[in-house]
DNA sequence: TCCTATGTTGTATG
DNA sequence: ACATACAACATAGG
């Protein structure tokens, strides 16, 4: 279910293990979870290392360790992507992991567990001095100065014709969008999710970008703090009602597959133009 | 049985 | 080279 405010609160689940001491890790080497990973040096780096810290950019998750060693300046690099099934929780430290337990980091005081039935998520490992390529080369947060209107008006002219749905869906340029932000979005800018990204004007760009940053902060705010329901009035709470009604007009939603994702709008206020 | 699922990636086509 | 579309990945639930 993960997207960028779902993806920083399971960040936040493993928090009691940050500070803490990794007694063992547990893993299945073959899962696809682990696909391009040194699963063996992943172990040998984590076991008994010290959990310093955790980041999140957009759908991915960075977790620092520093090694057992003393003085040592190199630093376990984890990264974690959730997938669609993906989530992090906690366990008591006896805890025996179950069939989709893939990835487990056993403290003194309890179990740090990644947990992913679908395994379309991913576990990323490097060793060394300064945060690695994959964590360093991650497109700019959509809430931080460098995503401007001009790198989305840029952005959009250069997908002329893909609807706006499939656009907004690239992690490339929006990361930690994904299905239902991209859906909350449009409806939001009042743009139907089939309207060729290359054919808004400047008002509408800039408009575009404003409710990009408004459902990333609110989502962060509602969702990404303890999970808690968002309120009737966004679009989430009515998407998979049957008969589910738009919250500002009233008017029955409708469903299609746009950019090959089950896309919802409101057909009474958004309309192709 | 068939369809769906809050995601990414490899491949084919234009 | 770039833009676009879509099957494939693996599992569970309706």
């Amino acid at each position: 279910m993960p997207e960028l405010a779902e993806v920083d609160y399971f960040r936040k689940q493993w928090n009691p293990g940050l500070g803490r001491r990794i007694d063992q890790v547990l893993l299945h080497p073959k899962a696809r979870l682990f696909r391009g990973a040194d699963t063996a040096r992943l172990v040998a780096a984590l076991t008994g290392a010290l959990l310093e810290r955790s980041e999140a950019r957009g759908k991915q998750m960075l977790f620092v360790a520093r090694p057992a060693k003393v003085g040592a300046t190199s630093r376990a690099w984890l990264g974690l992507h959730l997938g669609m099934t993906g989530e992090l929780r906690v366990e008591p430290p006896d805890f025996p992991p179950s069939r989709h337990d893939h990835l487990v980091l056993l403290q003194p005081e309890r179990s740090l567990v990644f947990t992913d039935p679908r395994l379309f998520g991913r576990v990323r490992f490097s060793e060394g001095p300064t945060a690695p390529d994959w964590w360093t080369e991650l497109p700019p947060d959509l809430l931080s100065d460098a995503f401007t209107v001009p790198a989305l008006a840029d952005f959009l002219r250069r997908r002329p014709r893909a609807p706006l749905k499939a656009v907004l869906l690239m992690q490339e340029r929006f990361p930690g969008i994904g299905n239902w932000m991209a859906d909350e979005i449009l409806w939001r800018t009042a743009i139907h999710p089939q309207q060729p990204a290359g054919s808004l004007d400047a008002a509408r760009v800039k408009t575009l970008y404003r409710e990009i940053r408004a459902v990333c902060r609110n989502a962060l705010r509602v969702i990404g703090a303890d999970w808690s329901d968002p309120p009737a009035t966004w679009l989430f709470p009515h998407r998979w009602e049957k008969g589910g009604t738009c919250p500002r007009t009233g008017a029955k939603l409708q469903h299609a597959t746009i950019g090959g994702r089950t896309t919802c709008w409101s057909p009474a206020r958004q309309k192709l133009i």
